[in-house]
RNA sequence: GGGCGCUUAGCUCAGCUGGUUCAGAGCGUCUGCCUUACAAGCAGAGGGUCGGCGGUUCGAAUCCGUCAGCGCCCACCA
């Protein structure tokens, strides 16, 4: 059957995928074998491939493979995050196009549209992932969300509650208006922007002596109306809210205010003027506005000095009943509005342009707004403990190691963590309140009991698993509640009721726990799988989510497994286009990677997006990288053209140019094998996969195939082509991790295999490369130059290669050259003549300290040899000087090594012969 | 404001504990080839005083200091 030139990857991926999953290729149980585990780094249950995925899963599968062709018991978990908040916003964007708010629901009935949702997009991504070649064990498919994983992430947070880790409390916590929930910090993102800085002013309500703004260095300001101090803010909107204003007390500018009372302008409230060293007498006038509701450090000077709170907004951001004053209008049109009041007041001293920086919330861009709320927190100190070391001792690698230092600085400075996150979608926190039944049967008196009857605090809860142990356990914690109990009863008809937790936990909260909860490690510990998977072997993630995700996974996997839930940690670099901007929807400069497979082939993608991709750098990727990569196909799919082309012969001769070369080949294997295995050791897969690149290009269609190429229509024989099979066999192995298909279908081509036989479960298996291999590769390294060398005497003198020439080889002893019937027929020389001194027309040139030329006859050009000799003469004898100079030098040979001194004495002796061979040849131009 | 990192060929990057694998690779560029696997190819060539300055050393792309430019992370300055 005639071959395509061109390799069609849409013909031989989805077989090949396919056959893998027929043949239960990637599936993985525990067995004698070493195992190799990778957990993936859950993508969104809704999300769509993008290139930051791509890269992503290419290195994971990589390893994957890598690993399986190590022979290991390779075994990748696929699955999806719930991603509460990024979930529910998109589930509440459809129902508002739908004309539905989220606030006319039920929590069921919202549930409900969003497991729809999630069924609807869910999993696209993984049908994805195939395409690209990833070789999960799809049986494992997992979500955070599903049974298993629910179940573990219920009985973490009760378990934490029970070690007194998890705590109930009202906080100032970062507020996203537009979600409406409470986030972590590290959800939220500070962006620098344009602001202004208003500078207003507060009327001093107490009476102002002349001996209180005698005092030196005082900065009174004084109008018609009287005096008053100026206070500096970014958010005139929270006025309604100060209760105080604070000064530095050892703040010159203010003395005259210490003690006074202020007027909060428009509002009319009069505050005290507290003092405090938190402010910096160096910014705006040092007079802060103290509005404990809505600043974290407000919020701390209030606690400090008992100052109330006045929460002036709504959860949406508008302001609230208690601001009085612009009741429901957002609060950037507040602010808006209340400096053009101001100003129109005359209670606006300046304004200025400030740049400031916002936090923003991650998820929905909206900025934050910091908010007084009940919300529960996870201690961090003594997780932290056990997260530090591990990884500062490298029992857990990061991958670039700078990463130990971030990680560090987070862990040291950690606080605690808001897990609660005031949305559906996502696990409902087990935490239940205590309530008295409206079915309540009547009390000893008249009227029914209260809990505060009963002795039982008002909002007190229990944690529990399930509805069923949290009542077992109320009882169990307030006694009283069996007053309740109809007598006799066992849980029915129960005078008091439970109601659960509105919140849903973190996102983060059940993503932590991945690596364990993959192997049912929490509900089942112990079971086989986890003894067996776990600890994992790598993660290879993004550095923007260390702290969210890998610092936690490390932290749960020490206190729940006792161990690392990963021994080495990738960082991969953000994607980004040629000209080093981030890929992004609204710029358009992100390719659709699955446009991209169609075009170039998952193979060629892959290659593409791994040779623009060293560790921990970011990635500039070029489309032009995946046409290199589909290139790369091209030239392995012609390469096996021509072996799969050649005619065999059982009665030709095996050519010692054959065996030299096979011999040179498989050395060339071994010493690149060790390479690529080097850089796998250290995470460089693109150089793996360069050195794979070259090996294949270079030495192996470059030279090899030419040199044993029979000539036009001759057979081959059956020794060099029986090797040359095992040979390109063996590079489809190597390639194997960065390219699966294509060295699937030709692993498939080059032999007969048994139904269910593949690549994947032929493992590689390299000798260690030896002396002898050393002593073969240097010989042809040689013999490659020398043929080079003749090479460009035709390319400038413009010799067609079917022009036999000759090469003599000048003062070495007859047949002394090695590989010379490769050498001959590489260059296509008639003969190597072993000659005294070069003959007249020809033209040398060196390799190392031997000299060598090719007879050109009339087309030799006698002055531009005789230059280039001279000018080679002259850099020669620069060079020597310099080494001259640095022998005649006493320190330097007393200190440096015999071993460098000698070298350096090597090079002088060489570049002399070297001299010495080009003065012969000036002479021999006549010179 | 604190911390970390980067600067080597036109582009993207390797160069580990200072000395022949020290100035490299891929791509791009240039020249010549439709050579009987592959023009998505082959052969060959050119291209960098290793960001600037100073120091340590017999010797520095490599170690130290400093300046400049770029990037990232952290931080409550309203």
């Amino acid at each position: 059957m005639e071959l395509a030139t061109k390799y069609n990857p849409a013909d031989v991926e989805g077989k090949w995928y396919q056959y893998w999953l027929d043949n239960k290729l990637f599936s993985s149980k525990p067995d004698d074998r070493e195992p190799y585990t990778i957990v993936i780094p859950p993508p969104n249950v809704t999300g769509v491939l993008h290139m930051g995925h791509v890269l992503n899963e290419t290195i994971q599968d990589i390893l994957v493979r890598h690993a399986r062709m190590e022979g290991k018991n390779a075994c990748w978990v696929p699955g999806t995050d719930h991603a509460s908040i990024a979930t529910e916003a998109k589930v509440v964007n459809r129902l508002a196009e739908q004309g539905i708010k989220k606030t006319d629901l039920t929590r069921e009935e919202f549930l409900k549209h969003a497991w729809a949702w999630t069924e609807e997009h869910g999993g696209i991504i993984l049908k994805q992932l195939r395409k690209l070649g990833c070789s999960c064990d799809w049986d494992r498919t997992a979500f955070t969300m599903d049974e298993k994983r629910s179940e573990s992430v219920i009985k973490v947070f009760c378990d934490l509650y029970r070690k007194g880790l998890i705590y109930r409390g009202v906080r100032m916590v970062n507020w996203d208006p537009k979600a409406l929930t409470a986030l972590s910090d590290e959800e939220v993102i500070y962006k620098e922007e344009h602001t202004k800085l208003y500078y207003m002013k507060y009327y001093v309500e107490s009476p102002v002596t002349s001996d209180c703004i005698a005092g030196e260095g005082n900065v009174v300001h004084k109008d018609e109306k009287g005096y008053y101090a100026v206070v500096a803010t970014t958010r005139p909107e929270t006025i309604m809210g100060d209760v105080a204003m604070c000064i530095n007390p050892n703040d010159p500018k203010n003395q005259w205010l210490k003690g006074k009372k202020v007027i909060v302008p428009l509002v009319g409230r009069v505050i005290p003027v507290i003092e405090d060293e938190y402010v910096d007498i160096e910014f705006g006038t040092g007079c802060l506005k103290v509005t404990p509701a809505h600043d974290v450090n407000d919020y701390m000077l209030g606690e400090k000095y008992n100052l109330e709170a006045i929460d002036v907004f709504n959860p949406d951001g508008t302001l609230s009943e208690a601001a009085k004053l612009y009741v429901g209008m957002d609060r950037f049109d507040c602010r808006k509005q209340i400096s053009k009041d101001m100003v129109e007041a005359g209670l606006m001293e300046k304004i200025e342009d400030y740049d400031n920086k916002i936090g923003c919330s991650e998820r929905t861009g909206a900025p934050i707004e910091p908010r007084l709320s009940m919300q529960w927190f996870l201690k961090m100190e003594h997780l932290a403990e056990i997260a530090l070391g591990p990884v500062m001792n490298d029992d857990i690698k990061f991958y670039p190691a700078k990463y130990k230092n971030t990680y560090r600085h987070w862990l040291e400075n950690i606080k605690d963590w808001c897990i609660s996150r005031q949305l559906w979608w996502g696990h409902r926190i087990p935490a239940y309140y205590i309530g008295l039944s409206p079915t309540l049967p009547k009390g000893k008196g008249e009227t029914s009991p209260s809990l505060q009857d009963l002795g039982i605090p008002y909002g007190a809860f229990v944690v529990a698993e399930s509805e069923e142990k949290a009542y077992k356990l109320a009882v169990e914690q307030y006694p009283a509640l069996k007053t309740l109990l109809p007598s006799g009863g066992d849980g029915e008809g129960l005078g008091f009721i439970l109601k659960q937790d509105e919140d849903a936990l973190d996102t983060w909260f059940s993503s932590w726990l991945w690596p364990i909860s993959l192997f049912d490690g929490i509900n089942n510990p112990g079971n086989e799988e986890i003894k067996y998977y776990y600890p994992t072997a790598d993660l290879v993630t993004g550095p923007d989510i260390i702290f969210f995700w890998v610092a936690r996974m490390i932290m749960a996997g020490y206190e729940y497994e006792g161990k690392m839930p990963f021994r080495n940690v990738y960082f991969t670099g953000i994607v980004r286009d040629k000209l080093g901007r981030k890929m992004s929807k609204s710029l358009g400069n992100s390719p659709d990677p699955l446009d991209l497979i169609a075009r170039f082939g998952a193979d060629g993608v892959r290659m593409g997006m791994m040779l623009a991709a060293p560790a921990g750098n970011d990635i500039l990727f070029d489309e032009a990288l995946c046409e290199q990569g589909r290139n790369f196909c091209n030239k392995i799919w012609n390469a096996f053209r021509l072996v799969k082309g050649w005619e065999v012969s059982e009665s030709a001769k095996f050519p010692e140019i054959n065996a030299n070369a096979i011999a040179w080949m498989q050395a060339k294997i071994r010493e690149t094998g060790a390479e690529i295995e080097d850089s796998f050791s250290k995470y460089r897969l693109s150089e793996a996969l360069m050195a794979a690149f070259k090996l294949f290009t270079d030495e192996f269609s470059g030279w090899y195939l030419e040199m044993i190429k029979p000539a036009y229509q001759q057979p081959i024989d059956s020794q060099t082509l029986k090797a040359t099979l095992d040979i390109f066999e063996t590079l489809m192995k190597i390639i194997h991790p960065f390219m699966p298909f294509i060295t699937e279908e030709l692993f498939q081509a080059l032999a007969e295999r048994e139904q269910g036989d593949s690549i994947m479960v032929n493992p590689l298996k390299l000798d260690v490369l030896n002396e002898e291999d050393t002593q073969i590769i240097s010989a042809y390294e040689e013999a490659k130059q020398i043929i080079s060398n003749v090479r460009a005497v035709r390319n400038q003198k413009n010799i067609a290669q079917k022009e036999a020439l000759v090469l003599e080889a000048i003062g070495k002893p007859e047949g002394s050259l090695p590989l010379s019937e490769t050498i001959k027929k590489m260059a296509n020389l008639s003969a190597i003549k072993y000659v005294e001194k070069k003959g007249e027309g020809s033209q040398s040139f060196l390799v190392g300290t031997d000299e060598y030329a090719v007879p050109l006859g009339s087309l030799i050009d006698t002055d531009a040899e005789a230059e280039k000799a001279e000018a080679e003469i002259k850099r020669l004898e620069g060079f020597m000087a310099g080494i001259q100079k640095k022998l005649s030098n006493e320190r330097f040979v007393q200190n440096a090594p015999a071993q460098v001194v000698e070298l350096e004495r090597k090079k002088l002796s060489d570049a002399e012969s070297k001299i010495a061979a080009l003065r012969e040849t000036l002479k021999a131009l006549g010179k």
